[in-house]
This record gives structure tokens, C-alpha cells and sequence, in this order.
DNA sequence: TTGTGCTTTACCGATTCTTTACCCTATTTT
DNA sequence: AAAATAGGGTAAAGAATCGGTAAAGCACAA
């Protein structure tokens, strides 16, 4: 963890709110307040995304963002006034990976900029991810993330988790979780299934929880 | 600790109700219900946060916020009836460091405030606070500051500190703070885990007691 | 006995989790 | 291909848990 933004953009009011709640989220943030020195900073490689302001006083926003993507890889999020259709195309044809309608809330470009980090430490050949039950703090790892489970959920990852490849039955699954006799509409299942994959896959496990038609699921 | 705070808010009743909350958490409080003075108070530098109202009968709660900052970096969180992204954004323009959207609960204000001044500490360079137990002595230290814990506490407090990480159904901890097989209502432990949490988040020590939902707790 | 401080219980409101219901898509069977 | 069955996703109903408050219970000393 512990990203490295850059953030362009010439309000340098704007610029510093963002840096400062991304910082009290514990990225690291550099601030330029123009075009210049933008490819210089980003070609250097020290940065994780490139937060970028359509508008800036000296340039495009929009030719700037092409000529990022010409030196690398790095994720850019274009953060424009615009709302047009057309114009967010332009900004993903030029090669940003997302766009932010100004006015935004920090809460969500936060939750961008996580999302598309994410990704693209997933696209960057990181597929080992591991998964890690440490049952006697009863705390589940994908890799150094947390997965918050709920008592449900956790106890089922243990089910699936101690028996890699073996195929369970909705009805098995239901018998193992409650220690108590319950009763439980089949659905009840699927619903807890859907839930723990969800949360594996959000943390860029990918989905261990095989489907089989007619029987139940099995952990692979 | 004992963070000082101002509370600037004309309804009177939500600043009292914000107030006696505040106090109950071992923060001190005063209250304004107009703009009349509050940069005075602040600029005297007796207020560790403030939260500011965005509409006050006199002034702009806006354009108070501006002129607090010009004074000096003391946080501030806004309190604002209104919801639109741009006000949002307006506010953190002026300068506020966070906002709250009316009406809100007296707990996440309480949250967002502890997240606050804990940044404004690190920033001002205080190191984390840190716990000692001088078990022959039977006392317990914040720092420098004295905990009085009553002998369930202490106890409580001594089995969470010597497992840190580590979870802890109620029907343990019961088990492990009495020596005799005593058996209580389950409530018994959250009330005084409850008393326990107060106690050391009053000496601004982060609550460091986790609650594992259906589960029970765990000292991180 | 009365008072004081600690412990336990009871209860309420809020939050979180579980289960169900429903709709739509996918797969299998007729 | 149509009908029947199974599964995925969403959301709302229902249930359990938790934190806080306050009062009752207890132990011990004055």
C-alpha cells in the first residue's frame, strides 16, 4: 500500500483538501498546480495514479493525459466540470481510466482511485494472492487486506477452506454451519455463497467458489 | 488530552445535546450560538476543534470558517443542513476539514472529531500514546496519566493486554476473570467492557478493544 | 444501620446480520 | 423449442447482537 499520488490541478485550495484527505488515508500525494513538469514527474515512475484536472491554465488537460499514457502505464483519473457524454469519451479515448464530474465528493474519488489501484496491481501480474485464516483472532487476510466476514460467512470460509475440491451440498453446508438443527430455506445458502465471494472477489481474490449445477458449490 | 472544543450552533438545544455528548467522552466544551466572538475565542488558542454551524443568524457560517483559518490550522468540522455535492465542496474550499450533513449522530461526529484531532496530533508531531500496567503496584498509566479501573476492569484489562490480537468469546472472559465458576448474564461483560473503553479512551487512548460481532472481543 | 463504591441485571434503541421473497437469467429436461 | 428446474442478484422483512442508561443487588466500612 502506501500509494503515491499525483495530484494536478491548479485551484490550489481544491488541490490541497484532496491531498490532505488522501493522506489521512494514508497515501502519499504530490501536488503540481500546472502542466509543466507533469511527464517529467510521472515519467520518473515514483507515482501510483495521476489524479488530473481537465482544465489547467497552461494546457490540456485532455492532451496531457495522451501524452502521460505515451510514457506509461499509470492510472489516471481526469477530474472535469464537463458532463457532457461526448466529452467523458474523450477523456477515456485519451486514455484516462476514470473520470470525476466536479463538484465531487472526497469520499468517492477516494473509493475510485482504490478501486482502480486495485486493478491495476491486479494487471500488473499480482495474481498470487493468498488467503489467510488466523482463527484465533478470528480475522481473515487476502493478501495484507482485511476481509471483514460476518459470523455466518466466516464460518462457512472455514468449511470450504478445510476441504479444497470436495463438493458440498446446500443441504451439507447448512447442517455444518448451524450447530443447532435449523432449518433454512435452500436460498438461504446461495445468499451467504453470494456474499463470501463477494467479498473475496472485492479484495481481487479471485472467486474460489465453484457452482455445481444441481448439487451445490466446492472450494477450488 | 481533555481536547477543548467549541461548539458554534444557535440552536440551543443541539448545542447542549452535542455538548453534554461530548462531555460524557471526557472532551471539555463551550458553546456559542452566534458568530459574535468566536474568532476572538478561537485566535486565543484555548480550542483544540471547532464545530461550526453553516447558518447562523449573524454571520455566514462560510465565511467564518474563512476567517477562522486565517487565524490559525485549528480543525474544524462544519455542520450543514444542506446535502449538494458543491456545498460540500464549498466548505472544504473555506477551509473546514470535514463536514456533517444535519442531522446527524452524535457518534460519528464524535468519530469524525477523534480522527480529526488525532491527525492534528501527528501532525503536530505527538508519538502515539502508550499503555503500562505496574501490576505490583496494581496501577495502570496512560502516558503519565493515572487510570483508576475498578478489580473487574483491571482484570479485563490485563487479559486483553496479555493476548493482544487475539479473540475472546464473552463465555471466556467470564471464565477467565472469575476465579470461582461463576456465571453471569452475558450483558454483565459488555458493560464492563463499555466502562473499560471509556475510561481509557477519556485519557485519549484509542479504543483498542474490537468488537467481533456475534463473536465477542479483541484487544488490537 | 446507613452510606459508598462496585457489580450485576434489565431494558431500550440502534446497528448489524440472517433469512426470505421476488425477479430474472441460465441450465436441463421434455 | 418450450417447459421445468436451478441459480444469481437485490432488497426488504425479520432476528440477533450490541452499546448505553439506569436501577437493583451486594459487600464492606463507618
Amino acid at each position: 500500500m502506501n500509494a503515491h499520488i499525483l495530484i494536478v490541478e491548479d485551484e490550489r485550495k481544491l488541490a490541497s483538501n484532496i491531498a490532505s484527505y488522501l493522506e489521512a488515508f494514508g497515501f502519499r500525494t504530490t501536488m503540481l498546480h500546472d502542466g509543466q513538469g507533469v511527464v517529467a514527474a510521472v515519467s520518473g515512475g515514483g507515482f501510483d495514479a495521476v489524479l488530473l484536472d481537465w482544465l489547467l491554465p497552461d494546457v490540456d488537460g485532455l492532451t496531457l493525459c495522451q501524452a502521460l499514457r505515451r510514457q506509461c502505464a499509470v492510472p489516471i483519473i481526469m477530474m472535469t466540470a464537463r458532463v457532457e457524454e461526448s466529452d467523458r469519451i474523450d477523456g477515456l479515448d485519451a486514455g484516462a481510466d476514470d473520470y470525476l464530474c466536479k463538484p465531487f465528493s472526497l469520499r468517492e474519488m477516494t473509493a475510485r482511485l482504490r478501486a482502480l489501484l486495485r486493478r491495476a496491481q491486479m494487471r500488473q501480474g499480482k495474481p498470487s494472492t493468498g488467503l489467510h485464516i488466523d482463527d484465533a483472532a478470528h480475522r481473515v487476510f487476502v493478501d495484507s487486506d482485511e476481509v471483514t466476514l460476518t459470523p455466518v460467512e466466516y464460518r462457512l470460509l472455514k468449511i470450504f477452506h478445510a476441504n479444497p475440491g470436495r463438493a458440498f451440498t446446500r443441504y451439507e453446508l447448512q447442517h455444518r454451519i448451524y450447530t443447532d438443527c435449523r432449518i433454512v430455506n435452500d436460498r438461504t445458502i446461495n445468499v451467504h455463497v453470494k456474499n463470501l465471494r463477494q467479498k473475496l472477489v472485492a479484495c481481487g481474490f479471485d472467486d474460489p467458489i465453484a457452482t455445481i449445477h444441481g448439487i451445490g458449490y466446492r472450494w477450488s
